[in-house]
RNA sequence: GGCCCGUUGGUGAAGUGGUUGAACACACAUGCCUUUCACGCAUGCAUUCAUGGGUUCAAAUCCCGUACGGGUCACCA
């Protein structure tokens, strides 16, 4: 028997072959200089905020070189794979206007770009290994493996199937293992490594620089029971046949680099350039860790779709923790689209960073601030189109109140900064709506006699308020009301000499404040009173 | 346990042997401005770069050890 047929036996209804995928992915056709680089999500859920970081990064590599970048979804693993994963995904990413080349709905030359549909692509190469003896079948029981796991960490040795450990299987006859799989026993395919324990490998990652491992000498499992490649045998095989020029990823996978030098190496392909990301980390308990989907809800970018975190935000705070340089940058260039950044691995931190939802904010903030009035408008009511019906409701109803009101004080070169989510923009409305105006307390300051009160408000109304005014004259008028109350209009003197007064200015604008809008702290008062006009105003007053 | 990576204020960090008395941004504190708030402005916040040694005229920067943190050692990615 051949070990052409052999191979046949062993890995059966492969269509093509190795020489035929190669043969077929031709390299791509890019100028010099250009990158091609992969973002690989698994289809386990909604995106991860890491996901989302490394795609941002990948792209912008990309388009910045005038390269390629595709998504490629990995789902190899079929036990972990959620329902509507693939489309969880794109969405995502879509949404926070990551635009890639190529993916499994642009499709692409170098496609199918789903993991699970390039099966016979990995198993041509399998096959290939085994002809060439370079990859084996393995009938290791679960049992047998936790007996060999035990064995050495008794004996304080090294953890993996190699050497010794694997010598058994990797001398089995042909006829022994046809025999085997005559009887129907399950087995895995292995990579049958040359590596050496002893011997040193130096790798240059993009990242974290001049890295020397020793090589790896196990016999990683390449193809699973069900058909289906390892994340390391899938990465070698896709990112040679996709023509992938850098290797972007969590470096959780750093330690995984021995393993894919030995592989590419085996299979007679070039490695890529690597490029190990910090991880992106939270602080628990006094411990740092990776951020986690299952304890973190903001690790999950949904969770910024639900508070109302722009995504324009979540982008700009992700570009500050890829390059320490973006924020100096952007500061220099307040108006250019931050895609004209320039991207480097060498400014990207080799250790990884604790998430600062305080610095996320203040950035969304600072975006929201600068954005029109329209616009902030429009991006709230879509916020609140899904998260908050009934808000929608009123923002649709009252669409020329909010967006005025939402201009007060922001067409300034130092705008307010009063939301950093869409979620907060409703505490700052309510109380312009007639309708909606049914105050459950007011906040007085430090005038609180209601006799005081009424007093000023009906002497201001009465005396001093003109609805045509200018805010000069408005506020003038104010404190010509202070001065007839015995209140200082004027705060120097309140200062110099205050039990010569009553109280001053501020707090009769408080009062006046509070009154219309029942809140102690709001936007320019004189903005208010305009917005909200004197028929509105005197039913407010009454109502107290 | 083996292997690997990391460690500069509360946080992100600049820093590549000598104008660093350690930038900048966030947070915090105080003050100023001010009709409230916000904005803005000013000042303060690491006598020191995990730690011990070494090299050097000179070290956060180079070398070695130690400690601590993280990752990895799956038929998960």
């Amino acid at each position: 028997m051949t070990r052409e047929e052999y191979a046949n036996i062993l890995i059966p209804n492969v269509e093509h072959t190795r020489e035929y995928y190669e043969e077929k992915y031709q390299k791509r056709n890019l100028s010099e200089g250009a990158m091609v680089l992969r973002i690989g999500p698994s289809p386990t859920g909604s995106v991860h905020i890491g996901t989302l970081y490394q795609a941002i990064v990948a792209e912008g590599f990309a388009r910045q070189s005038n390269g390629i970048s595709f998504l490629r979804i990995e789902d190899t693993d079929q036990k972990r794979e959620v329902e509507d994963g693939v489309n969880l995904i794109l969405k995502s990413l879509e949404n926070y206007d990551i635009h890639f080349n190529e993916s499994p709905l642009l499709g692409g030359e170098y496609g199918p770009y789903i993991q699970s549909e390039r099966k016979d692509i990995y198993q041509a190469f399998v096959k290939d290994l085994i002809i060439k003896d370079l990859a084996y079948p393995s009938f290791l029981t679960e049992e047998e493996k936790a007996d060999i796991t035990a064995a050495q960490t008794k004996s304080k040795g090294r953890i993996g199937y190699f050497g010794p450990w694997a010598a058994k299987e990797r001398a089995m006859m042909m006829e022994e293992v046809l025999e085997k799989v005559k009887l129907g026993i399950p087995y895995v395919i292995r990579l049958k490594s040359n590596g050496d324990f002893e011997n040193k490998i130096v790798v240059e990652d993009a990242i974290k620089g001049h890295v020397e491992f020793p090589e790896n000498d196990m016999d990683i499992v390449i193809l699973k029971r069900d058909g289906l490649p390892t994340y390391h045998f899938a990465h070698a095989v896709d990112d040679t046949l996709m023509h992938t020029t850098h290797v972007t990823r969590g470096d959780e996978w750093l330690s995984s680099v021995p393993v894919h030098i030995d592989l590419f190496k085996t299979l007679g392909f070039a490695p890529p350039i690597y490029a190990h990301l910090a991880t992106i980390q939270k602080e628990s308990d006094g411990r740092r860790r990776k951020i986690s989907k299952r304890k973190d809800p903001e690790a999950n970018v949904l969770y910024y779709s639900e508070k109302g975190i722009p995504k324009e935000a979540v982008k700009i705070y992700l570009m500050t923790l890829a390059n320490s340089n973006f924020e100096e940058w952007m500061i220099a260039n307040p108006n250019e689209n931050i895609e004209n950044f320039k991207l480097d691995f060498s400014h990207m931190s080799t250790s990884g960073a604790l998430f600062d939802m305080e610095k996320l904010l203040n950035i969304s903030r600072n975006y929201l601030s600068k954005i029109s009035a329209e616009e902030m408008y429009q991006k709230t009511l879509n916020w609140a189109l899904k998260y908050n019906p009934e808000f929608y409701e009123t923002l649709k109803k009252n669409k020329e109140i909010s967006i005025q009101t939402l201009n007060i004080e922001r067409e300034s070169t130092k705008p307010r900064k009063d939301f950093a989510m869409y979620s907060e923009v409703e505490a700052g409305l309510w109380y312009m709506y007639q309708e909606k105006f049914e105050p459950t307390e007011y906040e007085w300051q430090k005038i609180t006699d209601k006799e005081e009160i009424k007093t000023i408000l009906n002497t201001y109304m009465n005396e001093f308020f003109c609805e045509t005014d200018t805010e000069e004259e408005w506020f003038s008028n104010v404190k010509s009301c202070c001065d007839k109350l015995g209140y200082a209009s004027n705060m120097k003197e309140y200062k110099q000499n205050p039990e010569k007064f009553k109280g001053n200015v501020a707090d009769v604008s408080t009062v006046i404040r509070v009154a219309l809008t029942s809140k102690s702290r709001t936007p320019n008062l004189y903005d208010i009173i305009r917005i909200l006009g004197k028929e509105e105003i005197l039913r407010r007053i009454k109502k107290i």
